[in-house]
DNA sequence: CTGTTAGCGCATTCAG
DNA sequence: CTGAATGCGCTAACAG
């Protein structure tokens, strides 16, 4: 193990001198010993110790993700756009995935903070559970209280920055949308009622159609995966003529079902969704839905915890009709 | 900061008593000091210095990922597998991005190196260019010199352990399963020439067929991804009957530019991918594929690298025949 | 079983 | 511009 002593030695100089060279520091060395102390470390094949490095600084150049599930494209949007903005500041990114799991939430909080990350972000739906937000909340506190700096993506319930997807507003818009196509009996397939971006989009769109004088549509919750959807169509009311799942995902699901009982998209039924993950694009007939910058909200989350600034960013959503979703006969 | 010498004090035991009780340590600790130790760290909300530890262990507790995409579902899935693995053995997972970058790839493994990672894990295809795996390979070295553990998930060509998917195996049996429809004349997605994932799973289609006296495949070359398929479906031969892409993800381009042409997906033509995606799976029509264990791919590379096993498993992959791919008439 | 002590590798005062 | 010295928080001998 080369260390950093054994460079200065071979370059004939102090550590200090080496490390001024060898790693950022705003303080100058002259020409001579500069290329003398980089010789002598390419040389010995010197490498940074990071966790000397961090120790000594009190600070480290990593930053901590706690997403939901990576495999589900939404999350691993977000955590595309995080890497980038993360990478371009030099920054590494540790992961931990929760599987929908609160505490899990909090217990990598609680380790991504003893790893004295720079920042964690969080990524994903708040749980509607005071309980859970509260913990959470001490956690990320406690996690502050030692100078780190916290954003998340998602609702803004946890005091701290965050990039904050209009899901009401979007889930509004797309109502509204829908019923210029002429519908209006629907359906929501809503996932899980405590999960707080399903209960926004889900609350977003019955209100826009209460607001249009359309009947309450019917409400269908379960999971908030493909299964969800998949298994909501079981119950679906035969009167329905356009299906709103809060999320890509449930949609594909619903779709999958809907075609093993043949009925035919949007001939028959309607369909739209939420978030317009880009790797469901290609899907038969090409899914209406809301479309969310999810990699950039990624980003923009570490810019902040980065940046230190406490900001709320709201994030619009856009209206994408495609064929899913028809005017009605 | 809370520091272990706080807690000692607070306690009224030594440092050394507090580190046994708070972090693993094989020595006992009475139980009185052990229970005073615990409350005072509790009061003062002590969280230990992971950066510290490190150094002064000499060995961390996180293991690095380099992916090429983690957008991609293959990288997802095995990312996955290699997070849960991780978490298992109590290691946090850092993860770099390559974009399909070689030389991004090299520099990962080295920042990862001064992190002192415990253990470096490479997933995806290796690029057939011996300069770059020369220089990745001394890299590697290097890392592993200083006592870094080292694990790819793709071809055995780095002299670490490698969990090595059957893709000319695999690719031959979806062929003879393929040819077993009744198509003779195929055309072949191929990817990047210079991948060596794609080469194979080529290579391994084209041999198989020209076993079973079929002739040459059309071969068509171009990105590993999405419009990777979508565009080479402008070259294709219009005397082929069965397309075989060498990723699923390309088979869904390919699927959505003969859409766009009219063409119907399994009456007109037959078409096949790799790799059996999970997010993929409802696709219209169903992808005829050669499924692949990713997510265990992954945890098996987590575990070989970590119990410090050179070792090459191979990984077969399944043939599955859906919807896409039928009886040629 | 418990305490003392010497580093782990590096950044950073403070002198010169 | 350069060097000597101190400490970051923790672990692991070593002693008792």
């Amino acid at each position: 193990m080369i260390t950093l002593e054994d460079v200065a030695r071979r370059a004939g100089v102090s550590l200090a001198t080496a490390s001024r060279v060898l790693n950022g520091s705003t303080r100058q060395v002259g020409e001579t010993m500069r290329r003398r102390v980089e010789a002598a470390a390419a040389e010995l094949g010197y490498r940074t110790n990071v966790a000397a490095q961090t120790l000594a600084r009190g600070a480290s150049n990593v930053i901590g993700l706690v997403v939901h599930d990576l495999v589900d494209p939404y999350f691993a949007a977000i955590a595309d756009g995080a890497m980038r903005a993360a990478a371009e500041q030099g920054h590494m990114v540790m992961v931990g995935t929760t599987y929908r799991d609160p505490d899990r939430e909090i217990a990598y909080v609680s380790t991504l903070s003893a790893q004295r990350v720079r920042a964690v972000l969080l990524a994903g739906s708040r749980v509607d559970d005071p309980a859970i937000t509260g913990r959470l909340r001490r956690e990320l506190d406690r996690y502050r209280a030692s100078g780190g700096q916290v954003a998340s993506v998602g609702q803004d319930l946890l005091g701290v920055a965050t990039v904050a997807p209009a899901n009401r507003e979007g889930a509004a818009a797309l109502a509204r949308a829908l019923a210029g196509l002429g519908h209006r009996r629907f359906a929501v397939l809503a996932g899980p009622a405590h999960l707080i971006t399903a209960a926004d989009r889900h609350a977003g769109f019955a209100a826009e159609l209460a607001a249009l004088g359309a009947p309450p549509p019917q409400v269908i919750h379960g999971p908030f995966d493909r299964n969800g959807g998949y298994t909501a169509i079981e119950t679906l009311d035969p009167r329905v003529t356009c299906v709103f799942a809060v999320n890509d995902v449930m949609a594909v699901g619903a779709l999958a079902r809907l075609r093993e009982r043949g009925v035919v998209v949007p001939d028959d039924l309607s369909v739209a969704g939420f978030d317009d993950i880009a790797t469901l694009r290609d899907l038969t007939p090409p899914l209406s839905t809301v479309r969310l910058p999810l990699a950039e909200m990624g980003s923009r989350a570490v810019e902040l915890a980065l940046a230190g600034e406490s900001a709320v960013i709201p994030v619009a959503g856009e209206v994408v009709l495609r064929e899913s979703a028809r005017k009605l006969r």
